[in-house]
DNA sequence: TACTCTGTTGAATA
DNA sequence: TTATTCAACAGAGT
């Protein structure tokens, strides 16, 4: 589920250790999670420093730590950070936690499509700056949107959302939502937008990415009823708007609902 | 039991 | 260069 609201509910969890140092790290290194990084220095070079800040950019987690000690998070599709008493005893899918004398942080992923990263060094690590600016930052701009859409110009509407250098932060109910907010079919191709359903398309964006930050991250509550969330998944699914029954089709490889009166096909 | 589905993404292929 | 398909993984649902 992790999209940019989730994630960032998740790193308030972590946040919770802020100024505690680490006394332990537990992690099961053998796992997909750590690919391409030697998880055993984690375990011997975090214990002694303590947690200073986070930052999110879209999907993507970073934890600085004392001692110039650097932790890339992403949750992939199952993955979550939560917090518990120091006690805790790590379960089969709990593949890297962080103890301090007051709690555990842990990260849980039992699908492994997340991934831990590790830096070292005064700077926040090259990869962390060289991300695109995400979809709610001041830096994500409209010429950008629409350039990004014209270099894409032939690919449906839903996989340029789900694109994460074009959107990044955006996922499959996000990009659902956006579109049928801006009434716009999810296999319209781009070249096929004219100014009226671009500006329609970046309203939209902006109005979901607020409302999702709003709503979804200070307590992982759901978004306000009428939006399309509520409809998506459970079968019979209405739009929220005509009560009509929601097209479901896999488009551009990931299951998409859709009104087919809101969202007409092509004018 | 067997088979299908899933909120992500990046590698391989076209 | 851009678009599509598929695999990585585990568990829930039918």
């Amino acid at each position: 589920m992790p999209e940019l609201a989730e994630v960032e509910y998740y790193r308030k969890q972590w946040n919770r250790g802020i100024d505690e140092t680490l006394v332990r790290v537990q992690l099961h290194g053998e796992t997909r999670i750590f690919r391409g990084i030697r998880a055993k220095k984690l375990r011997q070079l975090l214990p002694g420093s303590a947690l200073l800040r986070s930052e999110a950019n879209g999907k993507q987690l970073l934890f600085e730590f004392s001692e110039g000690l650097w932790l890339g998070l992403h949750l992939g599709m199952t993955g979550k950070l939560t917090e518990a008493p120091p006690g805790f005893r790590p379960g089969k899918h709990d593949h890297l936690v962080l103890f301090s004398r007051k709690r555990a942080l842990i990260f849980n992923d039992p699908r492994q499509f997340g991934r831990v990263r590790f830096g070292q060094g005064s700077e926040a690590p090259e990869w962390w700056n060289r991300l695109p600016a995400p979809v709610n930052s001041t830096r994500f701009t409209r010429a950008a949107m629409e350039a990004f859409l014209r270099r894409h110009a032939r690919l449906p509407l839903k996989g340029a959302l789900l694109h994460q250098t074009g959107f990044p932060g955006i996922g499959n109910w996000m990009a659902d939502e956006i579109l049928w907010r801006a009434k716009l079919n999810p296999l319209t191709r781009p070249s096929e937008l004219v100014s009226r359903q671009t500006a329609a398309l970046w309203r939209s964006l902006r109005f979901v990415c607020r409302g999702a930050l709003r709503h979804i991250s200070p307590n992982f509550a759901d978004p306000p009823s009428g939006w399309l969330f509520h409809q998506r998944w459970k079968s019979g699914g209405l739009c929220p708007i005509h009560a009509q029954p929601l097209e479901r089709r896999t488009v551009a490889g990931r299951t998409t609902a859709w009104c087919s009166v809101c969202q007409r096909a092509h004018r």
